[in-house]
DNA sequence: CATGAATGAGGTTTCATTCAT
DNA sequence: TATGAATGAAACCTCATTCAT
């Protein structure tokens, strides 16, 4: 129901996009840039352990040593990397959702824009957030990610609850909260996956999914295991 | 929020648990399990690619090319590890859920055998499954369990809403199953990185999450974008 | 023009032919020629490095324990199927051509029998002589069956020749027979490798590449250089 | 009466010869011939199989991961070294025959060029088309430069036969000129072994061997087997 | 600024060969 | 006799990383 993309088979030589490796004389910061771009490209075909450097540097037009000399080891280019995307995503889930909306419709606001940041940075994405989800040592950078992002959502809940006059254990907040997150990144590994398919589409699917119980639940209704 | 474990550092060795390690001549039926064993705790503390052969033999009590002759290369090794582990998580879950309860007992209790079995099997959840998810080749294996579990759930919801006499939409029934294991995942996760919680506390915390919006659903009750 | 067969892409088991694999307790002789049969296949088709001993035994219907207690090291074993082949090839070439005949029908009848054998143990010739001629240790092995056949060889044109009452120079004869061997060599090879071909025809026309020289030679003309 | 060289025993070091292994950065090109040298040298000695990567780049100059990066894998650096001495070998065959002599000083003198490219370059003939002439995957390549050879040779004998009005059938031309590849391969084995032999004479009595005959098969006369 | 040349280190895999039953 | 279990050793290959130009 999940697979894996690798579009071009394992093999396949990642060719550059149009408007690619451009050569000579580029400033500094755009270069950075553009071994960004070939980073998270190659990063996300190949996987971390699976890429290598050369590809890297032949793919930003440059030689390895520019690489290390710009963005430092493997390693650092990939957090290098991982933050990027991180950036831009954050700043894009926070600024989709007004704050003087009503909760559902802010939270079904972030959850599209979240969407349709990951439908636009498949690469960023798909793989970036996923590897970096799973292997040492970025974890840590996708965990501060994460918990900035939960923040966010509990701050927004907690402030509509508040504006209705209701407060909610910290603890069942951060667990829904936990459950928004979780749910959307695994709508958002689908998502990855089904190029087709329409991020507000599926950002309905995940409101009506959870945001039925969580309107309740912050209406005091609460589901208890039998005795 | 989420982090990796790895709880010995990078470089601890891993050490045997208590009576493992046996000498000598081992009917190869058993060896295969000491060395699946060995290996699932060695991937699951290293990861895939920093995991070596070496270690898992050492900790199975053979030379390599044992473990080569029974159980091939690594990636099948990876594999053979992800089966055995598959295989028993889905027994337990399937087993778990009495299909004459009502739904949401029905859920519970797989949630609960769920989030059991992970407490229960750690290592062979957290990164085995995690690494597996993001990685090819793994990911088909992965994926061929999660189709079984959806399959198993929606099968469980459609029997349940046919005894109400209600129908739902395969797509949002489809939608809801994913809903449900995304979320289990993610709180899989957590409870693999949280060693001190409650297994059931963490499926009663994923039903009111979940379940109070599922039973609206059930009933016919939608959440609808604003136009 | 002459390729390598190897029929049976590299990588297809080598299986057995009909009646063999027999199981259960048989005498040692009888267990040597399965033993060798198995080892001439295989080292055959995969050629010496290639070839391995699971493999040879499991073809021979015993364990690898078995190979090495009744016929050795992997290098003395090739070297006994060597060993084997070239006394069949040896007596098999010694006694197809009747002494009492004209030269001429002798090298015939001696060049038909090489290539009917050839033709009749392709595994045996094709690839335990061509990889043996080229290959330390067994150089020596090879070395000395073709001496004895160049040596047969060049008594029988001695005496064909004093029947006729010439004599040739002793380097002369053996520079003769020494390019017969190579040629039929050389042919033997392309034989090897057309399975249509028939013997016969073969050893017509290497007669016809060779006698006429040779024939001209024993009576006397020769060819010199140009100063 | 043919054995394998080898002659610093199997497992002398190759020493490197005169003005070799030199250090520091050198262009690729140079490199390359470097590695190409060595590599002809050690597979010579050792064989493909008992060659290893170690002692060829070390024989270079250079470390293994060099090797591996201008020329590959170790069975394509055999084949480099395979092409390069072909070349060699064909050039120097085909420009050594003038074709407006006579047919026999052209076969002479393309002989003599043959055993004198032997002799020169006794590693690259004595193994590596040894060698290759027996094993997959490195046949083809023989197999083509065979061809190649066999072609120029039927067409210089066809042309020499159209000169004289006369014609052969294509067939009996392409037997006599796999003949006398056949033949030349086999004393150029025993020039290869026997260093103190002289290329010319060895083309002499090659010339003696088969010319006469094929003279006289050219003008006619052919040898019927007994019915 | 930019790069071609170069390498140390490490990992997977394969096999001939031998115990111990 | 016969074998399943076991291993030491070694080979190929890859890659992140750094000089020297």
């Amino acid at each position: 129901m999940q697979s894996n993309p690798l579009p071009p088979g394992d093999d396949a030589p990642v060719t550059p996009r149009a408007g690619d490796t451009p050569r000579g004389r580029v400033p500094r910061a755009e270069r950075e840039q553009q071994m960004l771009d070939a980073a998270v490209l190659v990063f996300s075909r190949r996987g971390f352990h699976h890429a290598n450097m050369d590809e890297i540097a032949e793919l930003s037009g440059v030689s390895k040593p520019m690489v290390y000399a710009y963005l430092g080891t493997k390693e650092e280019l990939f957090i290098a990397c991982l933050r990027r995307e991180s950036a831009r995503l954050v700043s894009g889930l926070t600024s989709a959702a007004d704050p003087t909306l009503p909760p559902d419709r802010q939270l079904w606001q972030g959850f599209k824009g979240f969407f349709e940041f990951v439908g636009a940075h498949r690469d960023g994405w798909s793989v970036l957030y996923r590897q970096a989800r799973t292997q040492q040592p970025f974890s840590v950078v996708v965990a501060a990610m994460r918990e900035t992002v939960v923040e966010v959502i509990t701050d927004r809940l907690d402030a509509a609850l508040r504006l209705e006059g209701r407060q909610v254990k910290p603890d069942d907040l951060t667990a829904m909260a936990l459950t928004l997150v979780g749910a959307s990144e695994s709508l958002a590994d689908w998502l990855a996956d089904h190029p087709d398919e329409d991020p507000g589409r599926t950002a309905t699917r995940l409101m009506n999914a959870v945001w039925l119980g969580a309107d309740q639940l912050m209406h005091g209704v609460t589901w208890r295991p039998p005795s």
